[in-house]
DNA sequence: TCTGCTACTGTACGGTGGTTCAATAAGTTG
DNA sequence: CAACTTATTGAACCACCGTACAGTAGCAGA
């Protein structure tokens, strides 16, 4: 009865599953949580239509391996940008604000898949669990970095306020890459993430960067 | 063949159809875009299987006038808040924040409604086209007050930038509502907005409320 | 009460798409 | 080159759900 007409390469099963992976990544940014079909998925890869099924057991399983997979990236390529910076809070928080704006995560691939799940995570307690996890340690990052801001430069500001709303003002100008994607490019919201880094840590951040010596509130 | 059991009061079609509309909101909060079924929306409005089809012709379109319903009413809420307040462009800015955290438009229900659509709007041009026609309006309003306020107090702010990050802030707090679910409440989102401006326009608002008189910058 | 219109019901149909599985090819080991 | 393991295929199956539609009931006007 089957008869495979054309006769592919195999790959080791972790391979296979990245790519699978990479191709409902792109489906879902093309069409929609809610039209991804796993035939879609299937031709997107170039292989059979059984192929998901054989390797995630199930659409479900699928989705949410995708979901974990493009965490893992995301907390990676933050914790990596941090690495990177010194060991001023001001670096710091500055390096991490600039990764959430580089070419590997912001764009609208990837942020399109993202607004994908979301808008499914209300209602789906697993994908919140991944999301949520990863989302606490990011944001209390922020927290910490703040924090030693407020204290460093003498600012009156309540530094928990002050991460939190740099945490939803950073989601905010990713959400508007995808709805004004004619108008608006990814270097616009970087200069109004770093327009809000001056105006809120004025001892420590310029347009042009860090400053070099943030010394204590001139008093 | 048909035989209807119960014998329900008829209604005339546009009571029916927002009937329709808000359990569709309240399907949407609940199971996610993905799993919408009609058969959900007939059941939880307390309605037979076909209704949907009879009022709305198909799934497609109830959506796309669930999608209208909301903005409209986003749309006159946020305006009805700018008619009650003020001329001084401060009281003004003050309303708009304000209302987007009322808890007529500021709930679970809506917010999750919302994100659905965020997660389908960029696979589907109808969608964008519903909010973003609104959206500029209402990014529009922040940048013209944001404008005035700048003029008005002094700052050295870009006001443009200024604006798309208070859009992005409110949205993002929005957002947070969802996700956060156990830990935030919408008080506590305000108050993060409230402190934002705070920061950012310190001659015209305080954590009280909007200073009486902003005077021009003391030099 | 008759007539007719409009709202409404519920079954039935048909397509779509996830899942299963037997068959088979590609490597791998001995 | 067997014998075996593992990856892959593609067709068949089946459940679910949107849609169509024929039938029915409420209600208004005469």
């Amino acid at each position: 009865m089957a008869g495979p007409a054309k006769a592919r390469r195999r790959q080791a099963a972790p391979v296979r599953r990245e790519q699978l992976i990479r191709a409902t990544i792109d489906e879902l940014a093309k069409r929609g949580y809610a039209d991804l079909t796993l035939a879609d998925v299937a031709e997107r890869a170039g292989l059979s239509r059984g192929i998901v099924n054989f390797h995630f057991d199930s659409k479900r399983k699928l989705l949410v391996e995708t979901l974990r997979f493009m965490a893992d990236e995301y907390a990676e390529f933050w914790h990596q940008a941090l690495e990177r910076a010194g060991l001023a809070p001001a670096e710091r928080l500055w390096a991490l604000v600039a990764a959430d704006f580089d070419a590997e995560v912001c764009n609208r691939r990837k942020i399109a898949a993202w607004c994908a799940f979301w808008g499914e995570a209300k209602s789906r307690p697993i994908y919140r669990e991944i999301c949520g996890e990863r989302d606490l340690i990011h944001s209390d990052t922020l927290r910490g970095l703040c924090r030693e801001l407020v204290a460093e430069g003498g600012y009156e500001h309540d530094p928990d306020r002050v991460a939190e709303g740099l945490d939803a003002l950073l989601e905010g100008l990713w959400l508007h890459l995808l709805f004004q994607s004619g108008t608006t490019t990814r270097e616009t919201l970087y200069a109004t993430a770093v327009e809000h880094l001056t105006i809120v840590f004025p001892e420590h951040f310029t347009p042009a960067g860090v400053l070099r010596r943030a010394g204590p509130p001139q008093t």
